[in-house]
DNA sequence: CAAATTTAGTTTCATTTGAAACCGATGTGA
DNA sequence: TCACATCGGTTTCAAATGAAACTAAATTTG
């Protein structure tokens, strides 16, 4: 186990560093990342599902009707950056619930044209503020600048992140 | 939350803004470093996979043993950010591919004192430099000053996000 | 000290997940 | 126009997940 070359930690924070090749987990990027989705993700769920019976995949679903109705499962897909089994499976649910409604579209019979239904525009509208409050209080203890930062830090961050995974 | 002040759109679609109660979701705080994560996360997935054949729970289990064995399953869970249910499976199939190993604590015969076998020693050291490249070409577009501010900002929403999930 | 309680860790069971196979509908080329 | 590839979307199947039940060891309590 030879000396391997020492690395600049991200940040100041943790100065008793780790030694010779030994990765300071509780610092590394992609950890820390997954833990506060995890973290995040726990809040949130939560409140979709104890109000309204929602699980994540279901409210991605329903958010992006909301902002963009009517669209196919592929571009619901495409606007949640989830995987079209995970959308089909979210849809049929949201269907059965009466939360949603599917048309076919006349041109391509094999799309389809979802919308919120009545039901679910209700639902939606009573959600929107109880989510905006959850990021609101994430965002309380940053200053209107950090919140810049953070929008601009995570868009690069996001970008980077595809252009790795593209390259692979 | 009204009016927000307009900006650059991550995605650089969708730049007609959001009205009224509706919600720009790709803008939505939780939904973007959830996207985020699981973005890095399928990259460095991809590296422990192709060439050890591990998945994220070995390798996180692995990783805390090599900055801190001997290490029991609850401590390793505690560092881990997993549950104990993942901790014990991931610990199963690594002592099964021999890259670690267990002995139980002489004081309290409950608990176990995991570490790396020789084997898994190598691997680790193996994987090290990996996933600190993966993390440094995350991080190659940020200045020195943009990468403190990030540390900073993840501190930060990681304690706010905990101090929600207590409070419910 | 024996019963009751708590703790470390595993197993069970029902649910979620995603890759790959699949099914019609549509597009394309010879 | 008739194969053949492609596309939107669903289903299948095997693996991952996590809540709750469980086992065994330690601790507390009466």
């Amino acid at each position: 186990m030879a000396a391997r070359k020492r690395r600049q930690n991200p940040s100041a924070a943790a100065p008793e560093a780790e030694a010779r090749g030994r990765l300071a987990l509780e610092r590394f990027l992609p950890y820390r990342i997954s833990v506060l989705a995890n973290t995040i993700s726990r809040d949130v769920a939560a409140m979709y599902d104890a109000r309204f019976g929602l699980s994540v995949p279901e409210w991605r679903v329903m958010a992006v009707l909301g902002r963009f109705e009517p669209l196919s499962a592929g571009e619901v897909a495409a606007r949640t950056a989830m995987d079209k089994v995970r959308v089909s499976r979210a849809v049929a649910r949201l269907l059965r619930a009466g939360l949603i409604v599917r048309a076919m579209d006349a041109r391509d019979r094999r799309r389809s044209r979802l919308r919120l239904a009545a039901r679910g525009l209700r639902i939606y509208e009573a959600i929107v503020p109880l989510a905006l409050r959850v990021e609101t209080e994430l965002l309380a203890s940053l200053t209107s600048g950090e919140r810049r930062r953070l929008d601009r830090l995570l868009a690069k961050l996001q970008a980077r992140a595809e252009a790795i995974a593209r390259r692979d």
